[in-house]
DNA sequence: GTGGTCTAGACCACG
DNA sequence: GTGGTCTAGACCACT
């Protein structure tokens, strides 16, 4: 579910930090529910611990985590509010870069929404014939 | 036209990159057209000139440019359906991520269709406003 | 083993490449197998280190080495049938040009083949005498 | 007959160098026979003529040509077995790089001779047939 | 420790 | 004037 990119030019910690946020948002860790140890993510990512570490402690500086001390790492109560607040925001940011390049390319709001809806069936209908 | 953001974590010469080549799909410099000199660049981007040049050696290893000895660096020649090819590639690409994003945050499809249009008419409004 | 020649007109950074890539395809660092660090090389060849830096780039770029963050330069995995072809083709070029020249120069095709004969046979001698 | 490789990271005068050298070991340009102007070679190659003149005066320290005031550039008087010392000298190395090539290639001398032989075949067969 | 980026300043070859 | 190369030395992120 988290993979990691290694020819990227972002640091692999950042790109836990991302992979476990997203996680923490779709619902993968309710609050107050454990994370999987430092010791056992390096494992599963290849990673080396401290990298692991690094993430986490960023994790804890943006809240989306807490620590208890020989317990391990916890996610956070988040509302639900909040999570949507987080992903519109993102989306919302996504969307306006889209449009700028498209203004570049100089592609028609038409042909925009057209692409788009395109691309939003082949997904839907990915998603809904094939249960990876 | 072209800004650098010293505080992003993307390196200034990939900064330049980006930003050319933008240019050069968008038009700025037609094919065979010159392209400002390392040095005025430079100054006009208050960066060393060492590190234009290793932006411009990148954009030609991309084939984006090419240079005249003695000259300077010229836009190479790029058909406009190649162009559109890359930012429909592009753009699909982002569609794709967002798509995935909403997925994961629990956003209907039409709810994200309805936010696009939204997104999708304040920019067209801002445009035609505002002639910077 | 691999030197630089001061006086030649063909850069360090690329002397250092074709160095490496001969290295490399003679199997001196076989697949996955570390390359000396970059401070090393420039203190073992007397340049700078970001001349080799440079050179690693472009072997890179060319996909004969990659690069593990924090760990260092690896070569990579390049198949014998994909190495002897790159030696066939780099000899029949020059066996081409050779060709040319003979022709250019009025010398009949068997005395250019006496002459090949002549210094095989010279190199045969000295490779079975000499072993530095 | 003489052609100028942009692309090529070797100097163009040097390119020029060395096609008007070739040309006058051919047979090209005999003993005191008069070589193109400066205005009209740069013309033809698309050149600037300063660097033609710069190629002019590097032919003219190698003593392969010579000026007369008002004149233009002639060719200098080689001796026959002149020029064929300077063909051999550079096959000789030319022949000796390609066995060190094929040395660090493991590829054997038979295999190298049968290769030459085949090249070799084929470039006469294309000589006999197409004069272009 | 590793490579990556950046600056500063120098020199060169080319046109 | 142009880009290309090289040095010196600094700082950063990653392991």
């Amino acid at each position: 579910m988290l993979k990691i990119d290694e020819a990227s030019p972002v640091p692999i910690y950042l790109q836990i930090v991302e992979g476990v946020k997203r996680e923490i948002m779709a619902g993968v860790y309710p609050p107050d529910h454990r994370l999987p140890s430092i010791r056992d993510l390096a494992l599963e990512l290849k990673v080396n611990p401290n990298t692991i570490a690094k993430a986490f402690q960023e994790l804890g500086n943006q809240k989306l985590i807490y620590f208890r001390r020989g317990q391990g790492a916890f996610a956070a109560r988040i509302e639900k509010e909040e999570r949507m607040r987080t992903f519109h925001a993102e989306i919302a940011t996504r969307f306006g870069e889209i449009i700028d390049l498209a203004g570049e390319a100089g592609i028609s709001h038409d042909d925009l929404l057209e692409l788009f809806q395109k691309l939003f069936q082949e997904c839907s209908s990915k998603k809904a014939g094939g249960k990876s």
